[in-house]
This record gives C-alpha cells, structure tokens and sequence, in this order.
RNA sequence: GCCCAAGUGGCGGAAUGGUAGACGCAGGGGAUUCAAAAUCCCCCGCCUUCACGGGCGUGUGGGUUCGAGUCCCACCUUGGGCACCA
C-alpha cells in the first residue's frame, strides 16, 4: 500500500484530540515547559510563513512532551487592528464579522498541519473577556502611575486619520498607509516606558538565551549617552529665562563653543513667539520641515538670531548668541544645546551660514593647521592634540577628556553628569474603532474618571458604520454619553481606543488562564511563566518585544505576575521567512509580466511557458500576492500531506535564515516519507528470522548515532541539520542486512525521532509496528553510550599539516602505539626520507600530524 | 554617516582549531521494464593524469598555530538596524 497522507492524517489528529494529548495540565511531579510562537493576525491566510513559525514551536513542544515535562502549547489571535475596519470600509460589512470569520478560516487552516495545540486555551485580543482584562491592566497601570495623559505633539496619518507611535512612521510615512505623515497637537495617553530605559537596557545582559542581534538593536533603540547637563546664564532674556539647560555628550568641546540653539518647542521660543510675529513665523516655517528622510537630509540648517546673549560657564566675559534652530529637537536632552563647530558637522553648516567662530579644542597632531574645511570629529577613542586642556594632558582621547570635563564640571558646580536615553515614552492613544477602548470616562467638574471596575469591560458598540472617515465611537452617542462614575453628572467616555501593541504585550501571560476573571491567576502565572521558547519574526525585534518587557515589569509592580516573570521571555528564536522564485517576462508595455509557478516548466535551472518563451527567474524572493509566487499551505497539504509540508520548511537552509520553496524540494521530501513508508512496510512483511550478530550491531550502533545526533540538532534549533541525520539513517536502514527485531528496532526508533517534525506518519509507523499508545506519548529514545563507541578508530596521517594517509588502529591505542604505527606507514617513510621528524603531534582518536 | 552580521561546489547548506563539501536539489551513468512512470544502485569542487596519483581550493591580503572555513588584523562585497538624539 503506497503511503498516503491524506487518510493517515485526520486519524492521528483524531486521537490525539480525543486523548486530549496536547491540553497542558499541571502536576508536581514534571518539570513544565512553555512554548509560544507570535500569534497570528487573522488576515484570513495562513502562508507558508506561519507553517515554518508553528512547525518549529512544535517540534520543540512534541520534543519537551516526550522528554517528560508539562509542555503550554497554546495559539490564539492579534485581532484588533485597522484591516478589519479598512475591510469595512470597502466592503460594508462589520470589523467584528469580518475577524470572527477570518479567524474561524484560520483555525480550519492550521488544524489539518496536526499541530501540539491546547485549543481549550485559545483567545482573540477582541474577545471582550480578554480586552475587558487589558481595562483592567490599565486602570491599574494608571493607578501606580504608569500611565499618563499629556499633550504631545503628534504623528497624524491623514488617510487612516489616526496616531501613529514613532516606530510606526518609517521614512515618513505611516507604516501601514504609506502616506506623508503630518505633526498635530492633542491630548494623549502615555505609557511611562522611558522610566525604565535604563532597566529595559542593563536587563538585556542578562537574557542569554535571545538572539545578540535582537539585543542589539534593542540596546540601540533605547539609546542611553553619557554626558554634562550645565546651565548658561543669559542677558536680554524674558523673565524666567535667566538660564538655559543644555545637554551635552561632548563637553570636552566647551571651549570650542560659539553659540547656543534652542528648539523652536522650547518654552524659550515659545515666550519669545507670543511677542514676536517674526519669531513665529520663523517658528511655524521651522516646525513644518518635512519628517522624510530625504526632507531632513536635504534640509537647509535655519536659525533665528534671538538677540539672547549667555556667558560661558568657563569664562564669563565670553559672550555667546543664542539661536532658535530648526535642527534641535525639543524632546531629547532639555531642547537646547551649545554649537562647537568645529567638532560638530551640523554646527559646522550653521556656524558657515551665520558667520559664526569655528574654534577648534583639539587638531590632529600638535603641528596642524587650525583651520577647517569641514568638522573634526575623530572617534572618541582616536588619542588628539588639545589646544586648551583645563584638567587633562594635551595628548589624550575625547573620551579621556569628557570624563575629565565632567568630573571638572561637578567639582566646580558648573554641571553633572547625566546619562540620557533616545527612548521615548509609548504614546498607546488611537483614534479608531476596532481597539480595545480607554476605559475612562471625561467629566465637566471632576476631570478624567477611572471607569469603575465593576463596569468592565467597556465594550465596544457593535451598531456602527464607517461611510465616514475618522472614528465612529466619537460619533457614536449612546455609547459615549454616559453618566460620571464619580459624579453621576452626564461626562463622555475616552473615544481613543489602545494601540494594537498593547493587546500582543500580554497574551503570553494571560494564556496561563485564558478564562481567569481578573488579567492574571496569580498562582497559574508562578507555574506557567516565563515562556521558555519564544518563536517569531525578527520584524517584532523592538517593538513588540520591548513593550512586552515593560508590561511584564508593570505587571509585576500592580501584582499580575511574579518578580520572576519580568523577563517573561527565556529563549527567543528569531525564524527566516518561507521565499519562492519569481518567474517574470517583459510584456508589451514594458512592465514585468509575473507568472504562476505552475504556468513555469523548469529545465535545467532555465523556465519556460507552455509556448516555450523563456522566463526570467529572480530566486528566493518574499512571497507576494502581486508576484504570483505565493504557495498556499492548504494546497500543499492536500497534495502531499501536512508531513510533507512541515518535513521541507525544517529540511535544506537552518530555521533562521530563509528556506526557498521549491517544487523539486517538496517532491524529494514526499518522495523520502513515502520511503520510509515502505521500509516500515517492508521490515513488517520479514519472516521473523534470527538476527544476524554483524549486520544487526553495525545497523543498531548507527541507530543510537542517529539518537544522538537528532538530539543535540533538536536541542540546537538545528533542525536542518537533524533533518540530514535523518536522511543518512533512513539510507542505512534501506539497505541493512539486519534481522527483523534489529530493523524493527531501528523504524520504531527512527520514527520516534521524526516524530517532532512528521508526527502523523511516525504514529502510523508506531502502530503498524505494534508500539504501545502513542507516539506522541512515548518517552524520547536515549542513545546507549556503550553503542557510541567504536572499537577502531581510523586516523588520518598528515604531513606537514596535509593529509597524506590513513591508518585504522583500535580506539583505545596509546599515543605512542599509534606513533609507531603512524612512522612506520610508507607514506611517511617516504616523506623522511630516512630522515628524522622534527615533530610528531598524534591526537587521540582524531589525527597524526607529523612534520618533517 | 554610525552600529552589527554574513561571504564554503551549478544551487540550499554541513563541519567541538584536527580527513572541507555531510544531507538535499540540479546534473550524469546504470539496473528493472516490451516501453514508460515509479523504485533501486553508482558518480558528481576545480585543474592534471589512461590509471595509481598529484596540484589547487571555504570573498581578498596578511598573521597566530604542528594544523585555520573556524582564532586575530586590514580590505572588498552583500544583507540588516539606526540616523538632525547634541
């Protein structure tokens, strides 16, 4: 009988279900394990890319099942968020049916890749029993200060009409929309993220078992600097101004300085704004400068001349400007600085502009010429020749000399020492629908009113209608007209709903009781947390990881879970996508044609249409709709099985690179279960023969190798490679000359190991075999030491650290047993020449150098 | 501009400082078959040799070492992150 997945399949998924195999339970006396993969947004397709995602998670969990530990191994869904409104909009329908539906699509779509799921415990972050929990979060955040509500200059995207968080404006541009995106003031909601900058950056170190990338950028997204925070002294300023905050991380160059800069936002500028037109105006053409990146990389460095003066804190008869410039940001550092042009390109063009004093502190070396044709900015490390040291040698680094301004500055009560961070606080306010709303409501007399809890959740209306842009809660009266919680006077609820990264930051806790009714059971929490395997996509590397890390750590301080939990990730994988070629021609117009890979007949590495027209193919490329190089996983499966499928995305590239789906490579890996398919078949029609000593030893050594070997690779995320060991142990099967129990042995043992990544065909294996129960169930293969141990060993004979011969001697020969058998090789003779070695290195059980 | 990572056959990729190229794809040869499909077996880095063998080979150039794909330095290329952050 041929192998055929489609009837093995639903059968094991069957009795798995009704085993309840996968449904995590507790028990005192298993170590548990969580695994999690990113849950999915339910766009309604799934793709390749969510197989590979969910195929790894499950090799891990299946893996942790059978080395004995209670493994979590839920999935749920992302599913707030603007497509389903957008989906409205274009098509009429409700956001709430459009997800409900999509995610009902997506679960038939993932149920047939037989994953470990405990589908007991899935959740959609729209679901009101979990965004009613977030309301909950929130006005606990809210209560230690967590949260705050400030007005902020914010990034408008004018085709969503919504908000948009700094990390969502890439180049400019609203990263869903694409549109330019605009300033605008208004009252929003803040987390206090920047708080903790410093924690979030120094708890990095600690987390060993995450990608040294991801921390990385982590670690740079969070930017802290060290440097002097001082204050000018000014004349000619309005009252209250008489001293002027700056930050620098460059106080080395002090003495270089030739004028101070403030932001057009400073309270400075805004003072002199409210009395001056010709300041605002100057303010207002300041403000609009283009948020692109070619905007601020083309823009002209402008000033304005405020007529200000302020004394230097070294030398108070040293007079300096001060300007309002267009390049000086208001919310890093204190919105004010100091130019040194000569050690700063920026201030190098504006001071160039204005006529301003370009006086080097250091030079290159004692003799250079101090005049500059553009900023010298060494690194800080490069040792330089200080024109003017105050406390430090003329020849020292810039980081020598920082050290010692500071230490100077504090000595002398000029400044201190502050360490600044470049993240911001997390603007979470969005004004839109399908959000989880703002538990709070505004009232005339008593302000912003916490929603009581006893009301939550605060459930989104469901009769709304988006034949108009912007959001309909705010056009929506019944629901937002509602009576003060504190006051009873009629108030209006908060319209805003949360940004969408506020649902992903917490899913991972709240699996631990999905159905709790408060956000966290407390004691399921303890047992379940911290997720010991994360899986996703390296795209989440800083937002959704790091907002996660500070939820973890507010909710520890409001007692949703432990202190151990504030790391809440253990181990993170980063996985590559699922790419396919492209295969395009020119059409008449000039612009690419893409054709489906069916349409393509490839011969030789060329393809050709069915009319023989060659086309161009552009290998590995991210799979895209507009391409027409999508593979549909439920195609997949119906043609080759749901095996075969998570069998190639392990198979070929390692799982953080990207695998390229190829139809020759989906064949080969069919082609090798069907293989192994009939090898069980074969070793179950064998007469029960005795076995034979030799062939049965040789097969059962490689057998414990493959164990062995197929363990560490599981272990390692190194799945591809136990993938190949696989392969290489089904080949010696195939042709063993074993007896029967041996080669029954060895296809019980090999389907065990294939389990974690085939797991419907290593049941039916199991079965046909006579194994008892599951598969799923039995406890992983241990590899027999005594079996890995080779009684002879061959060694290769190098010369001169090339190989020249190989000798086979036993495993447990002396070095100067083997030495001898080494010199005596003709080889060697040869190589002396009669003469005697210089050296002769003899590396147990892995080499002979000799060096002559 | 700053920071980081990676460069190995025709392709994807293996390789605790110890026989480079495991395994898969593509390619070639053979068995089986009336023929084909399917299946099975063998070959497959480059140059050279009838052959045995020899020479060269992990982006480039140096270095450390008995021995380097692996460690160090410089450079080149590709990919990624950040960027008017003082």
């Amino acid at each position: 009988m041929a192998y055929d997945a489609s009837s093995i399949e639903p059968k094991w998924q069957a009795a798995w279900e009704q085993a309840g195999t996968f449904t995590a339970t507790r028990s005192g006396d298993k170590p548990k394990y969580y695994v999690l993969e990113m849950f999915p947004y339910p766009s309604g397709n799934l793709h390749m890319g969510h197989v590979r995602n969910y195929t790894m998670g499950d090799v891990i969990a299946r893996y942790k099942i059978s080395t004995g530990h209670n493994v979590l191994h839920p999935m749920g869904f992302d599913a707030f968020g603007m497509p389903a409104e957008n989906a409205a909009m274009a098509s009429g329908g409700h956001p709430k049916d459009w997800t409900y539906n999509n995610i009902d699509t997506m679960v038939g779509q993932m149920k047939p890749l037989g994953l470990s799921l405990d589908w007991s415990r899935m959740f959609a972050t729209c679901d009101p029993e979990y965004y009613g929990q977030q309301q909950a979060l929130f006005l606990d955040f809210l209560e230690a200060g967590l949260v705050y509500r400030k007005n902020a200059v914010v990034n408008w995207d004018p085709v969503d009409m919504t908000v948009l968080a700094n990390e969502q404006v890439i180049d400019g541009k609203g990263w869903r929309s694409g549109a330019e995106v605009e300033r605008r003031e208004l009252t929003q909601w803040f987390f206090k993220i920047s708080d903790m900058a410093g924690e979030l950056r120094d708890a990095l170190d600690g987390l060993d078992n995450w990608p040294a990338k991801v921390r990385l950028m982590q670690e740079n997204w969070i930017g802290q600097s060290r440097g002097l925070q001082f204050a000018f002294s000014t004349s000619e300023a309005p009252e209250g101004f008489d001293r002027i905050e700056v930050y620098t991380t460059r106080p080395d160059t002090l003495m270089g300085a030739s004028f101070v800069g403030i932001s057009p936002d400073h309270p400075l500028a805004k003072q002199l704004e409210a009395h001056d037109p010709k300041v605002a105006a100057f303010c207002a053409e300041a403000r609009k400068g283009g948020t692109t990146a070619e905007a601020i990389e083309t823009a002209e460095k402008l000033g304005y001349d405020t007529g200000i003066t302020c004394r230097h804190p070294f030398d108070t008869s040293w007079e300096l400007p001060v300007y309002i410039a267009n390049f000086i940001l208001m919310d890093y550092g204190t919105g004010a600085i100091f130019g040194c042009p000569a050690h700063d390109q920026r201030d190098f063009d504006f001071a160039t502009k204005y006529g301003l004093p370009i006086i080097p502190t250091f030079l290159p070396s004692e003799d250079s010429s101090p005049e500059l044709e553009e900023a010298f900015v060494p690194t800080k490390t490069e040792k330089v020749w200080w024109t003017r040291p105050i406390n430090w040698e003329p020849e020292a680094t810039g980081q020598e000399a920082i050290d010692a301004t500071i230490d100077f500055c504090e000595a002398n009560g000029v400044g201190q020492g502050v360490t600044q961070y470049r993240l911001r606080d997390w603007g979470l306010s969005r004004q839109r629908y399908w959000g989880c709303p703002i538990p709070v409501v505004h009232c005339e007399t008593c302000g912003v009113v916490p929603e009581r809890k006893e009301n939550l959740p605060v459930q989104l209306p469901d009769d709304v209608t988006f034949d108009v842009p912007g959001n309909p809660l705010d056009r929506h009266p019944t629901w937002r007209d509602v009576p003060c919680p504190s006051c009873g006077a009629p108030a209006q609820r908060e319209t805003d709903t949360m940004d969408t990264f506020v649902d992903s930051s917490w899913y991972f806790a709240r699996f631990t009781a999905p159905r709790a009714d408060t956000p966290t059971d407390m004691d399921e929490a303890s047992y379940w947390m911290n997720v010991d395997q994360y899986i996703g996509g390296i795209e989440h590397a800083i937002l959704h990881l790091l907002y996660s890390r500070f939820f973890a750590r507010a909710m520890q301080i409001t007692g949703h879970l432990p202190a151990s939990a504030i790391e809440p990730f253990d181990a993170l994988f980063t996985q590559g996508m699922v790419t396919h070629a492209i295969y395009k021609t020119t059409g008449t117009d000039g612009r690419p044609v893409y054709h489906y890979p069916e349409d393509v007949t490839l011969r030789d590495g060329s393809g050709f249409l069915a009319d023989g027209t060659e086309v161009t193919i552009v290998p590995s490329a991210k799979m895209s709709k507009s391409k027409n190089n999508v593979v549909n996983p439920l195609e997949i499966v119906s043609k080759y099985g749901a095996d075969t499928a998570r069998w190639f995305v392990l198979s070929d590239s390692p799982p953080e690179r990207d695998v390229e789906w190829t139809a020759s490579g989906a064949d080969a890996a069919f082609k090798h279960l069907s293989r192994v398919w009939n090898i069980c078949d074969r070793i179950a029609a064998m007469p029960a023969e005795a076995g034979t000593q030799e062939p049965d030893e040789a097969l059962l050594r490689e057998m414990h190798k493959a164990i062995r070997d197929v363990t560490v690779n599981i272990e390692s995320f190194g799945f591809n490679a136990a993938i190949a060991k696989l392969y290489a142990f089904t080949a010696t099967l195939q042709k063993s000359k074993a007896g029967k129990d041996a080669q029954r042995t060895a296809i019980m043992t090999l389907a065990q190991l294939m389990a974690p990544m085939t797991p419907h065909l290593a049941e039916d294996i199991w079965a046909h075999q006579g194994g008892t129960g599951l598969i799923a169930n039995a406890p992983w293969p241990v590899a027999d030491e005594a079996m890995l141990t080779e009684d002879t060993v061959t060694l290769p004979i190098q010369i001169n650290g090339k190989r020249r011969a190989e000798i086979s001697v036993p495993a447990d020969m002396d070095k100067a047993e083997v030495e001898k058998i080494a010199m005596a090789h003709e080889a060697v003779l040869k190589a002396l020449n009669g003469g005697a070695p210089k050296k002769v290195i003899v590396v147990p059980g892995r080499i002979v150098n000799v060096v002559v």
